[in-house]
DNA sequence: TCGTATTTTGACCCAGCGTCAAAATACGGT
DNA sequence: ACCGTATTTTGACGCTGGGTCAAAATACGA
């Protein structure tokens, strides 16, 4: 009977496909369930009994609760390097660039939110003891990632003559002003009514921080001299295609 | 018997800074071991062993452990509060105030980590149910004075003629964007090895970022014509009297 | 068909939050 | 000084939820 001798190959990868699955089932319920109700509505048991397996399935996926959300976390990272990279990619000058990266912020926001929630509980539950040190590993490549992104992206600036940087200053610092401009501008955003605090139209505003900044830096050409409504048009239609998780 | 007779209201003040005190008492013992070992070492019965009262007693004070974590943050805020408008007293031209509230953004996290660590911690954890309404409101009220101040200080400016707002942008818009710089900058700088990244002295950047952001939005005098050198030396001074809690 | 290796299971342990009836204490009146 | 009532304090207890592990189920090869 040859038909029921499967080559040990095959199995072995159709085994792993099916692990490979059942972790991905894992980590959207868990983002669902942790992006609706917080940490407090995460749950082990739950989400054993949610993906229709033990809870000792589980924690052979992941070796402990934070583990998981480390889990979540590179999940969020990588989908933001996926955007990041793709960004960086519009055609034009280096602002243009570093305004396609900052539409890619936004939509990163507005397309996984659930994601962004995930990083914003890593950014602060100090984790990182009882998770797994490849995940660590892998969440910490994909933020360097990122930060080559922006440097790269700098270093053309510099080489175009397009930007200037001050002593002790790399194009790595300018990378650190923009990520602390949105991931804080984010943040405000999502958790206090800033509006009845009196700004006006925070999410716009991030966008407009984000250039007056640059625009500080002498990043040219500024936003006075320069349409950037038409570039970051340009870059939702870039980023627009491939709406996949 | 004269003596044994106590007026009733005395009474009620001795005993009212009794409680007043074991108030305190609780919240010194919980911002340490949350600012040492992280939300995994606040525990309810250590604090109450610690302090030397039964857990019934904790819980007259703070309703949940989310409140006592609410009471942490209002407390923090208090102090941020009082560090800002202290810092907008500073003579000179309202770009001379906001940096030395910039100043006192940075001295707040050198003075009171442990408060910077809650309000970090506090920002992503989704509490407010399960909290006292009051302590709700004084936290509320706080942040709405510290926009207050920002915008006070946007408003002398725009009247001195040193800032033109944009259009649609208002005093707090500007506070906004600080207000993310900062945060976002510090919560960076605590929460990854910024170094490794390329990025070069991460807590100068943030200054040297708030004045160009600054400078964007051509707040005058513009960090080129101006010495703030000298004016964050000022604010420095200022702050530096009363280094109470 | 059977024995061995691997995977899955869920009962179980325990830490920790929040409750509440009982004990302790304070206080006011006699 | 004594007692009764009001207030405060206590800690045993209930219960939820993270993490473990021996036993059961399943897969696989001979």
């Amino acid at each position: 009977m040859a038909t029921d001798v499967i080559p040990a190959d095959a199995s072995r990868t159709r085994k792993q496909r099916e692990w490979q699955r059942r972790e991905t089932l894992i980590l959207d319920v868990a983002r669902r369930r942790l992006s609706e109700s917080g940490m407090a509505g995460l749950n082990m048991d739950q989400i054993a009994a949610e993906i229709e397996y033990s809870k000792g399935t589980v924690y052979q996926h992941f070796r402990s609760k934070d583990d998981l959300l480390m889990g979540l976390a590179a999940a969020a990272t990588d989908s933001r390097v996926a955007l990041f990279s793709k960004a960086a990619t519009l055609p034009g000058r280096s602002r243009e660039r570093l305004t396609a990266i900052g539409v890619s912020a936004r939509l990163f926001i507005e397309r996984y939110p659930d994601h962004f929630r995930v990083e914003q509980i890593l950014e602060l539950t100090q984790i990182r003891d009882k998770t797994d040190p490849e995940r660590q590993r892998r969440l910490a490549a994909a933020e360097s990632r990122c930060m080559a992104i922006f440097a790269g992206v700098g270093r053309d600036g510099v080489a175009a003559g397009d930007l200037v940087l001050p002593e002790n200053f790399s194009a790595e610092n300018v990378a650190f002003g923009l990520w602390s401009l949105c991931m804080g501008g984010f943040t405000l955003v999502m958790s206090r009514p800033l509006e009845e605090l009196g700004v006006i139209d925070p999410p716009g505003s991030i966008f407009r921080n984000y250039h007056a900044y640059l625009d500080g830096l002498g990043w040219r050409p500024l936003s006075g001299e320069f349409d950037y409504g038409e570039t970051t048009a340009r870059a939702e239609a870039l980023l627009a295609e491939r709406p996949e998780t």
